[in-house]
RNA sequence: GGCGACGUGGCCGAAUGGUUAGGCAGCGGCCUGCAAAGCCGUCCAACCGGGUUCGAUUCCCGGCGUCGCCUCCA
């Protein structure tokens, strides 16, 4: 059973399941106005690992993660580049799955896009002015939250609160709002913008009211677990959570939140800081499987520092998981079940709020030990600690890597070099090594002869 | 101003009221023709000041500092 921090209730309490043996899952998905940056990539990275975790334990996993394909920074960019705001969600959304399927991040059960739901929204909003708690003004359809009792849930804070903060922040819409904290369901259109018609005049969604017409449309009341950044509790969760609420309706049980990335300073990495790397520029220059171990050395409400450095000593730890499954079929392991009692650590350190860095600590560890038996030619022992590696590593959205595709001409020069070191010709055996460490392989020369590998 | 998170060894980063996190890097050794890989060993630690306690990195108070949210944002 997983115990995980409830952003809600603030404690780590066990997440319970609507339908025993299914998780419902929503993650708060991306808007497809630009390339997907760091910070997505742990927030995809993250649920990935709690959604094969899950599934490792025997569950099936509803997991629902939207696009969001119409919002405001989209027909911005449209308009500033004259194109068509299709054209700008079709590419990015393109650039989305690429970076996703290199990061070996399953694809959700569903993605549901915003646009296809604009109907259900229309609904919802409808219901909202019929209980009186939304109201048509000259330039939207705005929410009252005054009418949501227990409004500031996630927030934990007072309305006055929020109110009063920021200094000297301009309060959007405030000449037609009647609370400063009230949020747009509507926006009516303005003339050269995408708009879907209404009752009460045509216009878009605002991005609260898509994601709660999403979920509960594919995942329904109550469902179990509702998820995203730190920064998305509010204003977004918050406000979604106010309209399921205030139209009666049973919204998520469980809450949970991950922190963001920072740079090497400890600042949170966003565009506008200018710190921002796109998620492509590191799948293409680092093993993406290394940014999955960094993440999974920390704690997912840990800010944690990406950059080449730490991904760099991830990278290399990963080939070290990567060395003890090579080095384990080599000496021709068996096919057998994993450790169970490593198994039940594992997951014990999962279980309580995803303590993925000890659990991980364990796999080192059982990759260290491995790596004795198969010096110590004990392949028993060999076998069950590579299939308790293979295993844990799996549960966790890591595949390791066996062994590289060689070519014939990298293979012959291997032959040669272990010719020449048979004849004791350690000049030419260091003049071929050398030419190999040249193309870039790392050559490992044994008493059982030479292999190499990138 | 409100709410919150956090300050751990050269770096990243966990747990924990008393006992080795783990990874990366370094050092010594074994192995090797020499390396590499692997294994064994090893150095380096808790922002500052009080308090509670037999004992605090861990709890409490006060500083100092960093970061996040307070209607763009993973």
């Amino acid at each position: 059973m997983l115990n995980l921090y409830d952003t809600a209730t603030r404690t780590v309490r066990p997440l319970a399941m609507r339908d025993l043996g299914t998780v419902s899952l929503y993650v708060c998905g991306p808007t497809v106005y630009g390339p997907p940056h760091i910070g997505h990539g742990r927030s995809t990275l993250m649920y990935d690992i709690l959604r094969r975790y899950l599934e490792s334990t025997g569950l099936t996993v509803r997991h629902v993660s939207n696009i969001t394909d119409i919002e405001d920074k989209i027909i911005e960019r449209a308009a500033r580049e004259g194109r068509e705001w299709q054209e700008i969600t079709a590419e990015n959304e393109a650039l989305w799955w690429q970076a996703m399927d290199a990061m070996g991040v399953l694809r959700p059960t569903d993605t549901p896009h915003a646009t296809d739901y604009v109907e259900g929204m229309v609904e919802l909003i409808g219901d909202l002015i019929d209980r009186d708690a939304a109201y048509v003004t000259d330039d939207g359809i705005y929410m009252s939250v005054k009418t949501v009792a227990d409004y500031g849930l996630l927030t934990h804070q007072r309305l006055e609160d929020m109110l009063t903060g920021g200094g000297d922040r301009e309060v959007f819409g405030a000449e037609n709002k009647r609370d400063p904290a009230d949020f747009a369901l509507w926006k009516f259109t303005k003339p050269g913008e995408p708009s879907w018609s209404s009752r009460w005049g045509d216009g878009r969604p605002g991005w609260h009211s898509e994601c709660v017409v999403m979920s509960l449309a594919l995942l329904g009341e109550h469902f179990d677990l509702h998820t995203g950044g730190q920064d998305l509790k509010f204003p977004h969760h918050e406000n979604e959570r106010a309209q399921a609420v205030a139209l009666g309706k049973g919204f998520a049980n469980h809450w949970m939140h991950h922190a963001f990335v920072v740079d090497a300073e400890g600042e949170k990495m966003s565009k506008s800081l200018g710190n921002f790397t796109t998620l492509l520029d590191l799948v293409d220059t680092m093993d993406p499987r290394s940014y999955r171990l960094l993440l999974l050395q920390s704690h997912y409400r840990s800010p944690v520092s990406v950059n080449a450095d730490t991904v760099g000593a991830a990278e290399r730890a990963l080939a070290g998981l990567d060395t003890f499954a090579r080095r384990a079929a080599a000496a021709g392991v068996a096919n057998v079940a994993a450790d169970p009692t490593l198994v039940a650590s594992f997951r014990d350190r999962m279980d309580d709020d995803l303590d993925t860095a000890n659990a991980m600590a364990l796999v080192f560890d059982a990759a260290r030990r491995g790596n004795a038996a198969v010096d110590d030619g004990d392949l028993a022992l060999a076998s069950v600690l590579a299939a308790s590696v293979h295993e844990l590593c799996g549960a966790v959205g890591l595949v390791l890597k066996l062994a590289d595709e060689v070519p014939a001409d990298v293979l012959a020069k291997a032959a040669a070099l272990d010719a020449a070191r048979a004849a004791k010709d350690f000049a030419t055996a260091d003049q071929v090594r050398a030419e190999l460490q040249a193309d870039g392989w790392l050559v490992e020369t044994t008493k059982s002869g030479t292999t190499v590998r990138r």
